[in-house]
DNA sequence: CGCGATGGTGAACACCGTTAACTGTTAACG
DNA sequence: CGTTAACAGTTAACGGTGTTCACCATCGCG
């Protein structure tokens, strides 16, 4: 049952992310101090340990809120249309709108991560948990994409015996696709990334100066392997 | 002159760098502390600052030896083949390799970078100058492929007049190719950065066990874009 | 009512980057 | 050769961090 008690830490709970997240886009990950966040809602330090055992977990709580809503985001976008080539690519542009009105928020998410290379440490931690139902919202749009006209396969030779062997042992993963489909999908995600990346973290400020035609025909490429017919630009 | 004290500072210099190194390898980024490396090598916290100004530039120095150093290691590896063709993929794979073998420094080099959205501020670190080294090595080499054979040019209607008019506004900084080779230049370390951060920053492991098979055959599906006849896998 | 779980506090520990004041050593110059 | 100033190093200290501990108030339930 759900006590008032209950309900009051949970309303804490809240106040503290929102802290935290504030502090976040205010100053960057390394703003975001225990001492601050506590100082920002008039608490001691200590405090904040009845609600977090430690100043990861507060991170990787909001990690995990940060990755609910921009996959709230994704979705909301994505409905927009009802076209399902479109809707990839309104996934894709949303991606990297949300990047560059949260640069912060992005690169906490997708920045480069704890240096542990505890490769077996399957932490099941609740970040790790929304992201796989952010990566979801990929992995799903992508395969119905599939399911309603088939890509055109790459060439056998492109990807070699031992990738295709790897793709068709995650092929149930990929709702029972094809390994080339399931490359087409990767190199979607892939490219996707890639360039959101350089692009919020500024490494490709040296060769232009806005990189948004730029996404634009890097996507428009990606839809054409993918065997869907993009609008030309402009 | 070199007088023996700028001598024995030279050396002094190369050992704290040496052991902040030492201790990046060992235990990331964060361990890299002030105190920790002047511990590592029997010495006050203080002391350090008689070599470098800050913390900061303590790190930015070993960002500089860094760079340097990877471009070093891709420049031998580019000169194992006289084919420039065959050089472009020995650049990639070496890069993809070094990241793999010091994904700790690698991280340091790539990951998140300050999100100061301060354009107009080009610092000149000896980092930056470094990293400038680093990329023309790329740029140069993508340059000297397309003086050799010209790339096959993508199709105007893919780009978009606003994207050839940036890319041939950057024309002469690429040796002056025309804007379909510098989209495809891009294209290429677009591609290439996205494909090693996302596997040595771990984001791949939920897709493939092996990312190397996949590497190669976003590689050769690069080298076809570009106009290369690159061999088949296996 | 009483009692225990809950939420909060301040003090303290160990670490961090950084600065200041101070002490030898060492090189350069009259 | 002797003086002097720059150099390299120290300890002490300041403010900051995450974290733990002992303690205290308060609130809710039996």
């Amino acid at each position: 049952m759900e006590t008032r008690r209950d309900r009051q830490r949970a309303a804490t709970v809240a106040e503290i992310k929102a802290a935290a997240r504030k502090l976040l886009v205010a100053g960057g990950v390394s703003a975001v101090g225990l001492r601050a966040v506590a100082r920002e809602l008039g608490l001691s330090a200590p405090a904040l340990y009845r609600y977090f055992a430690s100043h990861e977990d507060l991170i990787s709580a909001v990690v995990a809120d940060l990755y609910d809503e921009l996959t709230a985001y994704l979705v909301a976008e994505r409905d927009t249309s009802g076209d399902l080539g479109e809707q990839l690519f309104l996934v894709a542009g949303g991606l990297r709108t949300w990047a560059l009105e949260h640069p912060a928020e992005f690169g906490l998410l997708f920045g480069a991560p704890v240096p542990n290379p505890n490769a077996d440490d399957h932490e099941l931690t609740p970040g790790h948990q929304a992201a796989m139902r952010f990566g979801a919202v990929f992995k799903d749009l992508v395969a119905k994409v599939y399911r309603q006209q088939p890509f055109p396969s790459p060439p056998e030779e492109l990807l070699g015996a031992e990738l295709v062997a790897q793709l068709t042992q995650k092929s149930e993963f990929f709702d029972g696709m094809p390994p080339g489909a399931v490359y087409l999908s990767l190199t979607y995600w892939t490219r996707l990334y890639g360039l959101i990346c350089m692009e919020v973290f500024g490494q490709l400020h040296w060769a232009l100066d806005d990189a948004g035609a730029y996404f634009d025909a890097q996507l428009r490429e990606i839809g054409e392997a993918l065997g869907l017919d993009c609008p030309p630009a402009e």
